[in-house]
DNA sequence: TCTATTACCTATAATCCCGCTAGGAAATGG
DNA sequence: CCATTTCCTAGCGGGATTATAGGTAATAGA
């Protein structure tokens, strides 16, 4: 399962993708009346992903947040990664950095580890194969919302 | 990420593949000394793992566990499902009983379901894909280990 | 029948981190 | 100047995860 984290920041980024113009700022309050949620938590999320870079900022009236670049170029596995860390189930299935997990001392000998990657190629592949211009399309295109790309 | 409860699980049944005949019980302690992992815990694991009908037990000398079914038999959704519950990223993109996520009220509206579904039903299909022996395999046969079908 | 072994059951401790709140400082536009 | 908005630090409550403890019941073998 994803955190609420996840969940709110990817709608959130959702959002910003939908009503994205360059130059404009949308504000934390504008996007918490439009998908509910914890104002204080989503401005914490926000800064995550500002801070990682998927997101600019504006202070003051008319400030707020922008995407850093166009919908199109930033993937939900950018946003899921900022906000939740790595996919892979286990620590030792991670591409970077593979640390064994408790009470195992060989990686090479682990019976779940290849299997443990191989749910990781899938979610990175899912997740790095959409970007926050398919989320925003869903209600705008002609396309029904099945037709989601691989 | 799954529990520990999920790994400690899927090396115990592992285990339980690997020194898999029909009739012979391995016991706690015995898992145990292959797989560390804390036993009174591993103990309540194999316990849920019985109760969902994936193990059989018998107590006393020469009792344990054994596995219910060959191990051909056993996929690894099966005991990660039993352990962690639905792998689907939020609660509307399970395929049985969907339900919102917080601050959410309408399924068809969501900007992220479709993709949390895809998520789902790409790690569905790895999981479902693999039983206990092709984990116990590895090791026996003279494949090598990325030699993985999907 | 006795004993050692093992699973079974209930209760509870420990820890962690997720989800969220508080409150003010600093920028910015009108 | 003042309202708006992000920025920053700090913290906390509760529920889930990760176990531990200790006794009971079944079973095999001597």
């Amino acid at each position: 399962m994803f955190s609420s984290k996840a969940r709110y920041g990817l709608k959130a980024m959702a959002v910003l993708a939908d009503r994205y113009v360059e130059e404009s700022f949308i504000s934390v309050d504008d996007i918490v009346a439009t998908e509910h949620a914890p104002a204080k938590f989503l401005e914490s999320i926000l800064t995550q992903l500002r801070k990682q870079g998927l997101l600019l900022s504006r202070r003051g009236p008319s400030g707020g947040y922008r995407l850093a670049r166009s919908p199109e170029e930033i993937t939900l596995a950018e946003v899921v990664r900022t906000l939740d860390g790595a996919f892979a189930p286990t620590t030792c299935a991670r591409t970077r950095n593979p640390i064994c997990c408790e009470g195992c001392d060989d990686m090479e000998r682990c019976y779940i580890r290849p299997f443990m990657r191989r749910v990781r190629d899938e979610m990175a592949r899912v997740l790095e194969g959409q970007t926050l211009a398919n989320l925003a399309d869903r209600f705008h295109s002609d396309s029904p919302a099945s037709d989601i790309k691989l």
